[in-house]
DNA sequence: AACACGGGGTC
DNA sequence: GACCCAGTGTT
């Protein structure tokens, strides 16, 4: 499928400057360092989501010094409810390489800006031309979007083949001449217009070409290959309080969901177990030995939905008489203190609001 | 190439 | 409930 890249990009630059009003913090920013961190905010993450963690990380760190001696907690707690943790653990391993290695200067060629950690093909684009001007085509879901339908390409956008096919077509309809410029235009044309559900055809500058509209595929394309696939996870989680009000808490590992962030004493079933199943497992019974303990609460069933898998757990409030001798691998703090830990969405649920008591058996 | 990784909006 | 969002890293 060749396209008239005199037709399609001439409109879109044309549409970007007529009717698009789009309006975001970083529009036109230059800095390197606020177009790299609104980037990696908005990998997977809706503009209008990012937008107050952006003003919220350039209000709290203003420069990439600023990030990279902050201690890692902090800019955790800052990062907390955003999702895909692994981008604020690579955010804070890059911006101390930069500063560490660079002297504190972005890198300005696109290869070493790819090379850093969290900075894929696409972040690398954006920055190389939002930043220096230089002529890397983004391509995003946006772009794969519009470019699936504005071919009537039918080829799936999630492969191999698709992506370097897309990935070639948008260089060749990249405006050189103003990358960054094309750049915005066909992202928020992809948003705005060219929408996943529902789009603006009718009013579309570039429905005449689109192939997509004028076979009456619009509906039909993008193409994607990979069925999603969810499991079910349960997690049972204890708020284990000593007499003078602390509670135990632990860094979750790398591997796994919400690595780095914080959870209570607990642990995991691929099934659901009744509350009195739980307190008088073996699990139960290797954590608190012969201890005296009190149920002071157990909450209802909490449900989150996520995109590859559904989490559901109880949460048990437990008072000690006295504190465990050891707990391997969790650290004991200050209950009034557990909101300077970032914890998962799941856990904050509970813990902003914890349900009191169901039955008591 | 396939899969894991969050949370939220839209229909 | 299904799909998608200014994707990246690991295996």
């Amino acid at each position: 499928m060749t396209v008239k890249k005199e037709d399609f990009t001439q409109l879109l630059l044309k549409w970007h400057k007529n009717e698009n009003s789009r309006a975001m913090p970083w529009k036109g920013e230059k800095d390197p360092y606020r177009i790299w961190l609104s980037e990696v905010i908005l990998q997977q993450t809706r503009v209008e989501q990012g937008w107050a963690y952006y003003e919220k990380f350039i209000a709290e760190f203003p420069t990439i010094e600023d990030l990279a001696r902050a201690p890692e907690q902090k800019v955790f707690k800052c990062w907390e409810g955003l999702g895909y943790y692994s981008r604020c653990r690579n955010l804070i391993a890059t911006a101390r390489k930069i500063v560490g290695d660079y002297g504190g200067r972005f890198p300005s060629d696109y290869e070493s800006i790819h090379a850093l950690k969290g900075i894929g093909p696409y972040t690398a684009a954006a920055i190389a031309s939002f930043a220096f001007n230089l002529p890397h085509a983004v391509v995003d879901g946006n772009v794969l979007r519009v470019l699936s339908r504005y071919t009537g390409d039918a080829t799936p956008i999630d492969t191999t083949a698709g992506k370097k096919k897309y990935t070639a077509l948008a260089g060749e309809l990249l405006d050189k001449d103003q990358p960054g410029i094309y750049n915005q235009a066909i992202m928020d044309f992809g948003a705005v217009v060219c929408k996943p559900q529902n789009p603006l055809c009718t009013s579309c500058v570039q429905r005449k070409d689109c192939q997509a509209y004028c076979t009456e595929r619009v509906g039909e394309l993008p193409v994607k290959e990979k069925v999603l696939r969810k499991r079910s996870r349960w997690f049972y989680y204890f708020m284990v309080e000593t007499p003078d009000k602390k509670v135990y808490i632990r860094q979750r590992q790398k591997g796994d969901i919400w690595a780095d962030l914080f959870e209570l004493v607990g642990w995991e079933s691929e099934e659901p177990v009744y509350p009195e199943d739980i307190l008088r497992g073996a699990a139960a019974g290797r954590v608190f030995g012969k201890q005296s303990l009190t149920v002071k609460y157990i909450s209802k069933v909490y449900r989150q939905e996520l995109t590859h898998q559904t989490i559901q757990g109880q949460f048990f409030t437990i008072h000690l008489s006295h504190p465990l001798p050891s707990l391997k691998g969790y650290i004991l703090v200050d209950k009034e203190k557990l909101n300077e830990y970032p914890f998962p969405k799941f856990i904050n649920a509970w813990l902003k609001d914890p349900t009191p008591a169901q039955s008591l058996f």
